[in-house]
DNA sequence: AATACGGGGTT
DNA sequence: AACCCAGTATT
């Protein structure tokens, strides 16, 4: 029993760290689990404060070993909030080599709150151009209003105002808070998923609300509360550079005398994951009209892929049609009607282009028409050489690089 | 609980 | 081709 006063007191101390009160078997689980030595645990409270000394050794180590090989990056040596949430919003699914100059020109020309907030939407999306995942940026351009109006500029530092913006989540929350202001709350990414998977080989799923539940907890142990910023950054830079997910080179990984699945051989098989992403296929015809160097745009709206950026009229098919096949479409038929004759030319064709859940099937139509007819007033006319004042998504800017 | 949302890199 | 990336919001 000596060992439950013993965990009680742990646990008291870890206490903040965690959103809701656990329960002290749910301690005594992670505790468990955050040592490999679990056998040895029930039976002196020497042994068990051995074991917290592993526990605190774990963080350490990582800290350790991030001074010595962490990369050199823009925003590590900020300590201004807004500068950390634009690093984090960018790298949400973005690797830090792709991100990198789109947080260098974004904060260029957005510095700070005031002025992102001031800004108009579009511009911000222009800056987003090409890095995908837009919603990031317009919720980016919502919260930045946002906290001047509720905040008065300044950027929150409570936790529950800060996740109560727009497209910050559990992860970025705690990032943030930890980062500036070394506030306890553990970080939980792809990174950690994997480290801590792997280090004590749980098969919990990680793509499942219990499974996000389980390694929170447990990355709330394994955290050093008194460094909880140093830490946080730490493992997600292991996990980033050393245990990365395919081939590591597990050899001069410091933590591989506590790794469980390295100990068992297993490294490859975590982390776990249940659902497997299903993908629909899309056949989509761009029409870039062209009449007195002028074209035609449409801005994207609601509830599909790339809202809010432009796109030439588009039509779209349930099934690959050539040509002939468009022309039939009442869709085809009603553009261009009152349009005289066209003269078509293919621009590209049956490019394709993979997102994470549709391939989409793409060709681009020239056509030049005679005269501007009804149905074009529903779209945005521009002049040709203004198009680059727009964000597009990449399959669009594809075609615009090719007619340059 | 499951799925949508981009684009690019690695193996 | 499959998997992953400093995740979040919606259904």
């Amino acid at each position: 029993m000596q060992i439950y006063s013993f965990l009680f007191k742990w646990k008291k101390n870890c206490q903040p760290i965690f959103k809701k009160n656990v329960s002290l078997q749910s301690v005594r689980t992670m505790y468990v689990c955050s040592n490999q030595l679990v056998a040895g645990l029930e039976k002196t409270k020497k042994k068990c404060m051995s074991q917290i000394e592993n526990k605190l050794e774990i963080s350490r180590l990582l800290r350790n070993w991030y001074q010595k090989h962490k990369r050199e990056l823009p925003w590590r040596e900020s300590s201004d909030p807004y500068i950390i949430w634009i690093s984090e919003i960018i790298l949400q699914q973005t690797r830090v080599a792709q991100g990198m100059d789109y947080f260098l020109r974004f904060t260029g020309r957005f510095p700070d709150v005031a002025s992102l907030a001031s800004a108009e939407e579009d511009e911000v999306l222009k800056y987003w151009q090409g890095l995908g995942y837009y919603s990031r940026a317009r919720n980016l351009h919502a919260a930045a209003k946002d906290i001047m109006e509720r905040f008065g500029g300044v950027f929150p530092q409570h936790y529950k105002d800060v996740i109560s913006l727009k497209g910050i989540g559990e992860y970025t929350a705690a990032a943030i808070v930890s980062f500036v202001w070394n506030q306890p709350y553990p970080v939980v990414d792809g990174n950690v998923f994997r480290v801590l998977s792997r280090l004590f080989a749980v098969d919990t799923p990680i793509d499942t609300p219990k499974g996000k539940k389980a390694f929170t907890e447990l990355a709330g142990v394994v955290m050093d509360p008194e460094y909880a910023g140093w830490h946080n950054q730490a493992i997600m830079e292991l996990g980033a550079l050393q245990c990365v997910p395919q081939n590591p080179d597990c050899g001069v990984c410091p933590l591989k005398e506590r790794c469980m699945a390295y100990g068992a051989g297993t490294v490859q098989s975590y982390p776990v994951k249940q659902n497997k992403t299903k993908t629909r296929d899309r056949y989509f015809h761009y029409l870039y009209i062209n009449y007195k160097g002028k074209t035609w745009l449409s801005r994207r709206k609601g509830k599909d892929i790339w809202e809010g950026l432009y796109e030439f009229p588009l039509i779209e098919t349930d099934r690959a049609v050539d040509f002939a096949g468009l022309q039939e479409t009442d869709a085809f038929r009603r553009l261009f009607a009152g349009a005289g004759k066209l003269d078509v030319s293919v621009g590209l064709s049956g490019v394709k282009h993979v997102l994470s859940h549709q391939i989409l099937y793409a060709t681009f139509y020239r056509i030049e028409i005679e005269r501007e007819n009804e149905a074009l007033q529903s779209f945005l006319s521009v002049p040709v050489e203004e198009l680059d004042k727009y964000a597009v998504p990449r399959l669009i800017h594809i075609y615009l690089e090719k007619l340059e």
